[in-house]
DNA sequence: AAAATATTAATACAATTGTTTCAATCGATT
DNA sequence: AATCGATTGAAACAATTGTATTAATATTTT
């Protein structure tokens, strides 16, 4: 243990390593054992900091959602001045990269993608705080594509549909690769899905 | 124990009470001893008809297929003769119904739709023997409404588009619960999810 | 009816996993 | 350096859960 290289202190250690497991197996799946091993600590360093795995989620939950907000400001990168269909590809754009990408900031995407299909205890609250907030901002902006005489339902599940694009390319990757005869998506990949997706529903949101 | 009336065989029973339990809870949640007690069958009656959890599971899977292949022809409803445009409106209304209504003959479309999101070691077979035939189902009525011209990653990518909008629905369904602040889907949501999916769709296919 | 076979019931076993305990050790403060 | 609180380590506990065992009972066959 050479300390000239400063450590990183023991919660944000473990912040971060059970943020990647969690993120990679799910709340259920991941164990704290796993955790603590993958991070070098003691099994009881879990009860000591965080006192159960529960709350250990919250936390990491919540340190990941501040590294999310300063990489990703809650903007989506949209402009007011930008047109809406370019608030829209902008939109898309950022949704996809908060959880698609590698790295450490795309990490709280992914747990925010999987409570959508494996919802834990803090469901209730991250919907308040951040999946209604980012439905709404879509609603607008696709009421601004839409006009104003769009019923507030049809706005609805045209939002819904942008999501569940989005959503699908992430939570369904085992059977994603399977099809595709191809594990992972490379940088190209994710262009790729990006640049469809925002064509695939501009079309979409049209009038007729 | 009266036996006037004639009892379902138990094998049965335990496959339809598993299957139900495997829809709601998933492979992993779904214990044997909730199987075992809502079917009203000792624990040891698992090992004795199955072996294990994973042969109970894939024996789930046969039953629950072949009730689903007794209802929904393989052909989604769809005559060769159909415009495209209908091809893909059909496809898209069995498909959701396959998985959106109640009733045993969606559970297998329940069971099949947890696959995309929380595989189990049955995926490989059942990407293979349902899940790809479908989407080159799908691909197909795409194409014919793109035209030949359009390159295969295009199509590829747009019948994803098609199925990320319905399985949304179906795996996304604590958010979107928690969005509608509404429990639950009604016949008249079904169609209406079902209705806004087709004309979302058939709009993104447009080239221009 | 007797024997053989199939099925059921209760229980035990083993592995996993979240949690707790408590003594040992470290580190700062005095 | 001594003391005191913070931290760590190893082990144990308790609950859950898949699986196996074995004796009892029911059913079928001879």
């Amino acid at each position: 243990m050479n300390s000239k290289i400063k450590e990183k202190p023991k919660v944000e250690l473990i912040l971060e390593t059970a943020g990647e497991i969690f993120a990679e197996q799910g709340y259920n799946k991941a164990t704290i054992r796993d955790i603590c091993k993958r991070s070098g600590v003691n099994l009881a360093a879990i009860n000591y900091y965080f006192g159960d795995k529960e709350r250990l989620y919250l936390a990491v939950l919540k340190y990941y959602r501040e590294l999310a907000i300063q990489k990703y400001p809650l903007t989506f990168g949209i402009n007011e001045t930008d047109t809406p269909e370019e608030k829209l590809s902008n939109f898309i754009h950022t949704f996809i990269c908060r959880f698609l990408e590698e790295g450490k900031t795309a990490l709280f995407g992914k747990l925010l993608a999987r409570e959508f299909t494996e919802s834990t205890g803090a469901l209730d609250v991250l919907v308040e705080d951040f999946i209604r907030p980012t439905f709404i901002k879509l609603s607008s902006i696709v009421r601004e594509i839409m006009g104003d005489k769009s019923p507030d339902k049809k706005v609805e599940l045209c939002a819904m549909s942008i999501i569940g694009q989005c959503l699908y390319f992430r939570n369904a990757r085992p059977v994603v690769f399977r099809l595709r005869h191809k594990e992972g998506y490379t940088d190209k990949d994710i262009k790729e899905i990006t640049k469809h997706i925002i064509n695939f529903s501009l079309k979409g949101l049209l009038n007729n």
